[in-house]
DNA sequence: CCCTCGCTAGTCAAACTTGACTACTTCATC
DNA sequence: GATGAAGTAGTCAAGTTTGACTAGCGAGGG
């Protein structure tokens, strides 16, 4: 599983109607291009798959109000809307060392309520430490460790990634305990696009130190 | 980049010459498999298509000696080589959070000098902290922090795996300070292939915890 | 008045990835 | 000596991702 389909997904959900430059905008002031593959082909691919399977709803083209080519706009159905509670919940729960996966879930937490958020949050911490157990134990036979070389240097790494995500999700579960942010069910709802006339504090030019792009 | 083509030219160069399911045997010994997209088909994809640009040389079929049909060998050439260290090279120093490229090259550190796998370590580090003074002072601009609501978790979270990569790195040149495993040119090195008869720790059958496939 | 620049909105071919499938051999068992 | 399980080696179509490209419109300078 790609975070393509949860993001797209969920951008247009947040508009109720959206088209797919609308949608690039939405994430890349997520700063989602840094971390993702939401690029521009990709999120169109992920608008017309979905809009094949049935997720999305696409009203025919409409002329652009702001210049430019006509654009194509979205709507999210039913199924759709089951998707992507479904693709949400999967994303918080499983440990599986895919960033991208895990950012785009915590992006749209605040669409849960706070107390299945944090059933969720809770579960995952479970996970992450059976899946700690199961390779410490499973890559640490006999002969002790360093049986394996330096290569037993990539599962210290993996062990040590895991206890870092473990203790973020610590400090989140504290946080949302102590009554940050407002879930759904909580009155208005913070919503991450960005407002008319509003900067785009992640515009185009200025790499990141590390960008290998 | 993906992690796919530095894996297969370093497992080809380490046998000299390899064919592709030996190379997949090999990935899985490292438990590629879990952590990357070393799958068979990005596996032979990937051994044909760096045959195409003469990173590898492919002799003609030889019949298998162990069951099975024949099978095609490939060999590193000069090209490749270049390219493999400057796959490694740049997979060390980049930070980009993407864990399979770094586990990759934390696999194939020792072909490299000691002295030269010390500095590449040291100028990952440096880059992290160079990426994690961009995005604090990028990421919380004008109104201090909290302005982006939940969203900023997804920074934080950002942040906090920098945190923890680069201690996972100091941690890694300590050990390699203190003469921890055999570099190139110190003598006999350590080959992370199954020897005849051994048995794969990774065998099928058993998906972890957290596994969703 | 016209020309270029930058923004809007999206398309496309080429490359890569996925997961299921084929086909052949050996080995143990009945 | 037939059968089936397990291992060997690889192919393929369908789906996804990438990066470069197209094309319309408005604003501002000369």
């Amino acid at each position: 599983m790609s975070a393509i389909r949860l993001l797209v997904l969920g951008a247009v959900r947040q508009h109720g109607r959206a088209h797919g430059y609308q949608v690039r905008n939405d994430l890349e002031y997520w700063g989602a291009h840094e971390w993702s593959n939401a690029k521009p082909g990709s999120i169109y691919h992920a608008l017309k798959q979905m809009e094949k399977q049935g997720l999305l709803h696409a009203h025919e083209i409409a002329p652009s109000t702001a210049g430019g080519p006509p654009r194509t706009e979205y709507e999210i159905t039913d199924r759709g809307e089951e998707e992507f509670f479904r693709l949400l919940r999967e994303s918080l729960v499983s440990y599986d060392q895919k960033m991208d996966i895990q950012s785009a879930a915590v992006g749209f937490l605040v669409e849960l309520e706070r107390a299945e958020a944090l059933a969720l949050l809770r579960e995952r911490i479970r996970r992450i430490e059976e899946w700690r157990a199961a390779v410490t134990e499973h890559y640490v036979p006999e002969g002790g460790p360093g049986q394996l070389g330096h290569i037993g240097e990539i599962m210290n790494l993996w062990v040590h990634t895991a206890d870092s995500d473990a203790a973020w999700t610590r400090g989140l579960i504290d946080r949302l305990e102590a009554g940050a942010y407002t879930f759904a069910g909580e009155g208005e709802r913070f919503v991450g696009v960005l407002a008319e006339g509003q900067e785009n504090p992640y515009a185009t030019g200025e790499r990141h130190a590390g960008d290998d792009r």
